[in-house]
Order: C-alpha cells, then sequence, then structure tokens
DNA sequence: TCCATTTACGAAAACGTTTTCGTACCCTGA
DNA sequence: TCAGGGTACGAAAACGTTTTCGTAAATGGA
C-alpha cells in the first residue's frame, strides 16, 4: 500500500503538509499544496479508509439491511439504486447482518463494528427488536417502506397507486373489482388497503367482503388460493389486483387451471412492475415502482442527517410509481 | 461506541491483558481471560474492525464486484449466496466500483483504499483493462465464469449442462435443435459452444450452419431476432436451446407471433433456471445453475487464499447444475 | 537459602491518518 | 532598526487496536 509517508518523501515535505494539501486546508502554499495535489495524483494516492476513519470518525461506509430477499427483483433493484446513489456521492456500501463468524451480534453492534456512518433499512422483519433498536438508536438512519417513529422513511404512494389503478379498471367498465393484498401488519399493505377502500368509495364502487384477500407477497402459491376462493363465488369478480407480479402468476395458473383465461375472462393487475410483467403473454398491467428514486431519497436522507447531524430530521417521504399498461385488463361492456 | 479502554477499566486490568484474553493469547492467566471473555459479552463488546486492521492488516472485508446487472436473478442469486458464504465465516463484504464521489478510481484502488481482504469478481467487463489488472494483482481474488490466468475461478459445468440437455431432448425424439448462445467472446459461451457440439457429436445428430445463433444474454429482443431467422429457414428446428431464460422470453413471443406454440410447434430449453421458469405455463424446462455452490465455492477459494498467502492456489472449480424439467420440450414421435 | 525459570501482567510502540500547536521566516510600518 | 503580525511548514498527539518486550512475583531445584 502506497502511504501519505511515501507521498511525502517524493515530495520532500512533511506528512502534515501532504494530509493539509489534500484537504485543502488554507496553512499551505498554494503551489506546494498544487504540486502535491498532482503528485499524488500521479501515483494514485488515495488515504486509507479505515485509518482516516479513526481520526475523523467518518468511514463513508453505509450499511444496508438486507434481509433474504434478494432474490426478488423489486429489492434488488432497489439495492441497485442505493449502491449508485451512495456511490455518486462517495459512500461505499456494507451489508450487515446479525451474525459474524459464528458469534452472534446485534444489527446495531455490527454496524458499529463496521463503523458505518449511518444505516438503511431496506427490507427487514420490522418486528424484531433488533431491527426496532438500529432504527431508533443514535446513528443515522433511514428505513425504506416501513413507518418508525424516530426514523426518516421512503415509501411509495401506497395510497394513491391503488386509486390510480382502481380508476383504470373502473374506467375500462369494472365494476367487480377483488384485492389480494399482503401481509397485513405490513405498513405497506395498510396503505393499500385504505388506498383501495378510499378509491372504491370515490367511484362508488361496492366491495362485497369477500372480495378482499390475504394473502403474502412474493408467494404465488398463496395468491393461488386466494384466486381459488375469488373463481368460486357465486358472483365472482371482473378484475383482480393482486399484491405483486409474482403473486399474480400464482393467480394466473389458478384461473387457467379454471379453463378461464386473462384477460378474456378475468382481468389482473400486478404490483411492483418487474421485468417479468412486459414480457408475459398477454402483458400484465403493473403498477411500476420507482426504485431508482426510492434507493435514491433515501440516500438523499440518510447522507443529510450524517453531515448535519444537529438537525433533527423527522420527514416521511413518498416516492410516486406510474401505472404501466398491459393487455391484462380488457373492456367491459355494459 | 465502547472501547478496549472501557473494557479494561470494567475489568480492572490493562488493555493489553484484555487484548490478549480476548484474542485467546497464552500469557494470561485462565481465570482472568474467562471472566474478561465474559464481561466483554456481558457488555456487548466488540474490537472495531477499522482499528484491528490498522494493526493486523486484515480486515475482514470482501470486496466484490458487480457491475451492474444485478437485476438479473441470476446474479443476485449468487451475490446473496456470496454474501451468505461470507458472512458464515466472519466476512463481510463491501461493492467495489471504479468511482467513488465525482473521483475516479480503479476497482484495486478502490478495493486497497476500502483494505479488502480479497475480492470476488462476480459479474464484470472481463475485458476491460481494469478488470484484469485486479484479476492478475498480488490481491487475492476469485472470478466467477470467466477464466483469468493467475486467478482461480468459479465456473458452471458449462460443457456438461449442454450435452446433458442434449441428451434430454434426443431422448424425446428431437433431432433439429438449434442452439442461440451468448456473446461470442465469454469464455462461458465457448465452453457451451463446444459443449453442444461435442454433445451432437456423440448422439450423431448434424447441426445446419444456421441452426446456431448468436445473441446477447439477459436480451429478448436479440434472441426474439434469431428466433424469427431459425422459423424462417426451409427446415426450422423442432426446438431451440437459449442462452438464458430472460432470453426464451423473446423467443416464445416471437415463436407466437407466427401463430405457433410451445411446445406444440417448438420445443424450447432456458438456461440458469430463475424462478420465472416454473411460473411460466407450460413450465420452462431449463437448466438450473447451482448458485448456492458457486457463491460457497467462491468464497471458500478466496479466503483460502488470504489466511493461506503462501500456498500459491490456482484452481479451476466447476459446478454441476441440474436439468429442470418442465413441460416446454415435446416428444415427438418419428 | 539462593538462583533460575516460569507465570502473569503492563508499558509502550506501531499501524496510517488528521489536527493542534509551536516556530522560523519574511513582511510591513513607524 | 525593531516590534508585530502574517505565512508556511513540521513535530507530535491522538484515534482503537495488537504485539513486543520488560519486569515483578511466584515457583522450582539444588
Amino acid at each position: 500500500m502506497v502511504t501519505i509517508k511515501d507521498l511525502s518523501d517524493i515530495c520532500g515535505v512533511s506528512v502534515s503538509t501532504v494530509s493539509k494539501a489534500l484537504n485543502g486546508q488554507p496553512d499551505v502554499n498554494p503551489e506546494t499544496a498544487e504540486s502535491i495535489r498532482r503528485i499524488a495524483h500521479d501515483i494514485g494516492y488515495h488515504p486509507n479508509a479505515a485509518a482516516r476513519y479513526l481520526k475523523t470518525n467518518r468511514s463513508y461506509n453505509i450499511g444496508v439491511l438486507f434481509a433474504d430477499q434478494l432474490k426478488h427483483e423489486y429489492f434488488s433493484l432497489v439495492l441497485d439504486s442505493i449502491r449508485e446513489a451512495a456511490q455518486s456521492l462517495g459512500y461505499d456500501i456494507t451489508f450487515i447482518s446479525n451474525k459474524i463468524g459464528n458469534s452472534e451480534m446485534s444489527f446495531l453492534k455490527h454496524a458499529s463494528y463496521r463503523s458505518c456512518d449511518g444505516v438503511v433499512i431496506a427490507q427487514a422483519r420490522f418486528e424484531d427488536p433488533q431491527v426496532v433498536e438500529l432504527a431508533t438508536c443514535d446513528l443515522p438512519t433511514v428505513v425504506i417502506d416501513h413507518v418508525f417513529s424516530e426514523c426518516p422513511s421512503i415509501m411509495s404512494e401506497n395510497v394513491r397507486s391503488m386509486t390510480e389503478i382502481l380508476e383504470y379498471v373502473n374506467r375500462l367498465g369494472h365494476r367487480r373489482i377483488a384485492f389480494i393484498h399482503g401481509e397485513e401488519q405490513s405498513a405497506v399493505t395498510q396503505k393499500r388497503l385504505s388506498g383501495f377502500y378510499k378509491g372504491c368509495m370515490e367511484l362508488g364502487i361496492k366491495v362485497p367482503e369477500e372480495y378482499v384477500l390475504g394473502a403474502k407477497y412474493h408467494k404465488p402459491k398463496e395468491s393461488g388460493l386466494a384466486t381459488r376462493a375469488l373463481l368460486s363465488l357465486s358472483e365472482p369478480p371482473t378484475c383482480i389486483l393482486y399484491p405483486d407480479d409474482y403473486s399474480y402468476m400464482g393467480g394466473l395458473s389458478e384461473i387457467e387451471k379454471h379453463g378461464l383465461s386473462v384477460p378474456g375472462d378475468i382481468s389482473a393487475v400486478g404490483y411492483d412492475g418487474i421485468h417479468l410483467a412486459e414480457m408475459l403473454r398477454p402483458r400484465l398491467t403493473t403498477y411500476r415502482q420507482n426504485v431508482e428514486e426510492i434507493g435514491r431519497k433515501a440516500i438523499d436522507l440518510l447522507i443529510e442527517q450524517i453531515e448535519k447531524p444537529d438537525e433533527k430530521i423527522h420527514t416521511m417521504i413518498t416516492v410516486r410509481g406510474s401505472l404501466q399498461i398491459g393487455d391484462s385488463v380488457r373492456r367491459i361492456l355494459e
């Protein structure tokens, strides 16, 4: 490794002067400083992050908490945009877990062990005490798709997305609309549920109790079961809203099992807007989440906290997605 | 942050003794050591990684190079298994890029700036001089799905996978088999091509030149075009092998555009074995890569280099996947 | 009893930085 | 000429660890 000592030897000045030149301190001759910077650039010197942290208490390293669902495209894309945003601002990212080797270590301990400047809680079991501890600690934190008091959060505009979807399917003539939602205890689900009821109300759509069913996010089997229940109603819905695009796949196969088709017999809408949606035939109509914006806002909010520790930030930012229209909702004639 | 000094105050011994106790040095009274360890555990002390690195030159941090294709499930799953494997062995992982903030920094510089103990080159433009520099430098490195001299590598058994696929479709009666492959310059493609030719030869299958077409990995449009070319041949293939599951989707839509169906008119086989494959109807027959094993072997190989720097390791490990049979290949009667 | 060895601990240096403080030198003004 | 003040630089401490080395006390052997 090339150290500041090596550089100072080459430049013929002390390490103090080199450090000051590179950090733009005023008490160094402009010409000397410029020459030092040039040489540093030429030999490719970069101050070691670990040593620098020790003095400054700033690691320029951000921890991210991603429990285990990276396999879902939505989370992968969020991670990608977090990484992109962080690196463009000079921060690297490291995964935080609650074990290291064979010894247990809370998420918070892990973040401090790695001396993270802050943590993005991107996907986790939000009811886990360790996650709560992390979200409410002194360390700058931001949470995605959930709300904690004392911790800024980024959420999709879940209410609005539902009303937008409803307006669309209503415009195509649907009045019997079912909603299969994800885990009930999730903040996201609650928002979407209220968006669903709000939208239906505004459009004068009556929602039979049996039209609202629970499943789990990203579990095609669960939404398949819910779909089966819907299809066996004496008055089945003409359109089913799914909790996410994967879940639609489970519903679809159940629909086909009944000898029905999308959108001929049943219309369907997904959520998330993953790649898959546009590759399917019929193309799936879905609500595309703005993952780039979600990641970027999360990092913006986190770094604001890191760099201005005095100001208490307590925002909740919502990010608007967009309805991505495919061929999975047909027009119904009265 | 709780430091070793705090801990030593509580224990009533010097920091040296605490350090030695925690690191299992022999010259400390077993009872003292045990008591120190208990107190450390109780107050949740963990030595700060940055400070520790400064003395030991070991960061227990592994850099990973993932260019920009995290959006593809295959790479996400590899990342997930790398992370899992690394953390189970006490290592964290950090993304390596070639810029930090608004200043350029080579991959190698970045890894050294973050004092990584080693780097996994998981997905990159392998011809990029910076990647070559990284792969051939002194820092322990391992590369996935490519071969560099001087750098151990992990690859799927690409040759064997192709022969396995061929045996299967041949068994179902296919003799006119086309192969759409990915980028020609890629090592993976080369292996699969030779596996394809080898398999065909062994089975006595004649391959017209027009049956082997190039596309790009994960580009449905490209494979769609290739599919169109195949369908317009005077004697089109009865079965098409795709470079990956996404590409199959592009081919499928082209097939349907011609009024044909899978597997009724054309049989098809994918590659990778992503989730999507089993959710489609017909379920896609595909070759499932063993992502868990790939990630684990990569980390094993890397950490072996890290912990035994004297032994020159220069292995190439291949990981076997498995044919995942769906409904996209039909039996052909002579 | 006395010396030699072992045992158990602490002081201090070092890792690569940043930052505080001290100081030599050069100006300027009277 | 001399005081006063600015400019430009370096020495050294500090961050939280690990590790080397020194040493006091305890132990063992004759």
